[in-house]
DNA sequence: AATACCATACGAAACCATTCGTAACATAAA
DNA sequence: TTTATGTTACGAATGGTTTCGTATGGTATT
């Protein structure tokens, strides 16, 4: 992944929320912001405009304002983050992330269950 | 987790260090980081005090200088990280976490059985 | 003791992300 | 058209991390 389309910890925020939202403005953008977070308009509004130049998102114009969208893909950013935390906590290991992680959290049966077939299909695919 | 105790990512490449090789001085811990990265030894120095103010590690007066060693425990940085990620990127999930993971890169054999135990093991502690 | 060498302390610059105030502009309502 | 409301653009302040230069102090070599 290019560099540039390293998200700040702000502009990740942003980006959940078109990703689960889809195209937005800025104004829902910050009404959903505003729900766990005090800041004011100009300071999204500000974060999307940087957005913007980074390549991060795109936007369209429309009567009344802008319509944001997301140009920086999920799948990719959460890989990119996996990453980054492999490899600068856990030595590279991507199965040492695992392992901590599933002995982080209570995991439910069917989350197990789910992996459990999502290893079945990795032996299947990577047989060496 | 304390928030005082989170590092940032130069401390954590410090921390990282002093985790692998045990209690180390600036020199040793600049040298380690050279290898990767070209910045002063004052700048070493300089986030190594800063990480002793923020109690992320101690030292002691050795005769010709100070020895460092880490207050800041790796699982603890790892669970924080690992949460954070999961919460920041995941929507909380951690079993996404994980799919997503073991998808991105080849995972031997030995390790999905690893991992496999793992969730054996949890299966037995957590039965709901 | 004088010199050279290394470590420490610390201020300050440079950099970056976040925040907001204000001005300019557009749209809708009176 | 005038007023009110909402949107955008943008400069600048704030706060935190990283970087380095320089002064100071200690240890060891001559």
């Amino acid at each position: 992944m290019d560099n540039k389309l390293k998200p700040t910890e702000s502009e990740l925020k942003i980006l959940k929320i078109l990703w689960e939202k889809g195209e937005s403005t800025v104004r829902e953008v910050h009404n959903t912001i505003s729900q766990h977070k005090t800041s004011g308009y100009t300071t999204t509004l500000k974060l999307m405009q940087i957005m913007l130049e980074k390549g991060l998102v795109g936007r369209n114009k429309k009567t009344k304002s802008h319509v944001y969208f997301p140009i920086l893909k999920e799948k990719e950013t959460q890989k990119y983050l996996i990453n980054k935390l492999v490899n600068s906590a856990f030595s590279g290991s991507t199965s040492k992330l695992v392992l901590q992680a599933l002995g982080n959290t209570k995991t439910s049966a069917k989350e197990i269950e789910e992996i459990r077939e999502f290893l079945d299909s990795l032996e299947n695919t990577n047989d060496y």
